[in-house]
DNA sequence: GTGACTTTGTGCGTACGTTCACAAGTGCTT
DNA sequence: AAGCACTTGTGAACGTACGCACAAAGTCAC
């Protein structure tokens, strides 16, 4: 009756960043009506290697059954709870452009466990406008909201020039989460995480695996 | 399966998703006129450890001067090059809705090395009207368009539903990269490389983390 | 209860990624 | 021309991640 060395503290960067797939998955077979589903769909549904899964799920417990596989509903529920989705995070937008906007009537916050609580802009013609339900604030009043109403998660969706400032004052807010969309890295104190969204990126990434892809043939570049 | 770690010519994945970080911060460097940086130097806007940071860039080759540093503009040059940035992507937005839109109106497409092409959607009532210039056509006429007008790089910004779908026609279309913002995993054949952009995902990553932060003390702020 | 069958959970080898620390190379000063 | 200050590029050590393959553990039929 002693420690188990691997599990509850650590859970590998790697595994967590797949939980959120699972869990679509997950959500999409109950949906469905599937009540129980192995390993190998629910890793062919997720885009990962059976073996992967598993050893992912052990990180959170022995949630499965031999020969049978996993019951939907209560993995679900597991993983929803180890990530946090079993209570609801108040999300704070910056940033009311296109892009603002648009997060703001993303429907993908109103599932299960994100509440925008708070849109903020710079720009005093932004000011004032009713964005999905929200009135716009100024971003001045960023760190008095927050007294009243914390805000867990601080969404930083504007210009890389402001982005920094915006924030240094989510931060002296209070939030420790930031998403950062600007085209820009972000220094933030220990303590605070920052996970960016890049476009730009992401599109150069592709540019240049699609360089390289240059013979569309396909008898080509079969071995090594 | 080719999902190989690293690519061809050796450049690990790891570091090719860096390189559009240090990208961004030499083009910042150079707009304020830098000439010359060092690996330090580069490595803290990048927010990244400098001995990483040379590590990855030896692998582009020995670009540096040993006791100077990186001039800035070769090896802004360099990298390009090495993205495939030196020359222009055709890119199609499938999927005109709020995120459709932001991304069309994005300047982030056409900063370099990206130009949209085409706009395609499901929904009648958006096909014909004209978004950012460009008149969104109807999803149907994907593949007949590519034929014309090659498309090396497709946007999917649907709802999940149809996503599939979509992605099926472009690939049909002859597209080898896609971007997905859609919450979905995609499946498409060997040789057609996926990269997700998902907003759930990252915000259940942040959940996870700021749950494991919080020693039960919200009250207190951060100060001084 | 027994045995055939199914599927999980994991030990292990391998490959990949990160960081340290330093030799090797460069420019500047004297 | 030699020494000094500086910075790159990389060998080596360590840590993390992946996937195979299989024992353990369960179900089901009879």
């Amino acid at each position: 009756m002693s420690e188990e060395p691997t599990t509850r503290r650590g859970i590998p960067e790697a595994t967590v960043a797949r939980l959120p797939v699972y869990l679509r998955a997950l959500s999409s077979l109950a949906d469905r009506g599937v009540r129980t589903v192995s390993s190998e769909e629910l890793a062919t549904a997720a885009g990962v290697n059976s073996a992967k899964l598993r050893k992912d799920l052990s990180h959170l417990g022995s949630y499965g059954v031999r020969g049978v596989g996993y019951d939907v509903d209560y993995l679900l529920y597991q993983i929803s709870r180890e990530l946090g989705l079993t209570q609801d995070w108040p999300v704070a937008i910056v940033g009311i452009g296109n892009l603002g906007h648009a997060l703001a009537g993303y429907g993908g916050f109103a599932t299960r466990g994100f509440r925008v609580v708070a849109l903020f802009d710079a720009d005093p013609s932004v000011v004032g406008q009713t964005v999905a339900g929200l009135r716009v604030r100024s971003v001045d009043e960023l760190v008095d909201f927050a007294r009243e109403v914390p805000i867990a998660i601080g969404v930083v969706a504007t210009p890389a020039g402001p982005a920094q400032s915006v924030c240094d004052q989510l931060v002296a807010a209070g939030v420790r989460s930031v998403l950062n969309f600007a085209p820009c890295v972000l220094q933030v104190p220990d303590g605070v995480d920052v996970r960016k969204v890049d476009l730009s990126t992401e599109l150069q990434i592709l540019a240049f695996h699609e360089q390289r892809k240059a013979p569309a043939d396909p008898s080509e570049a079969v071995n090594e």
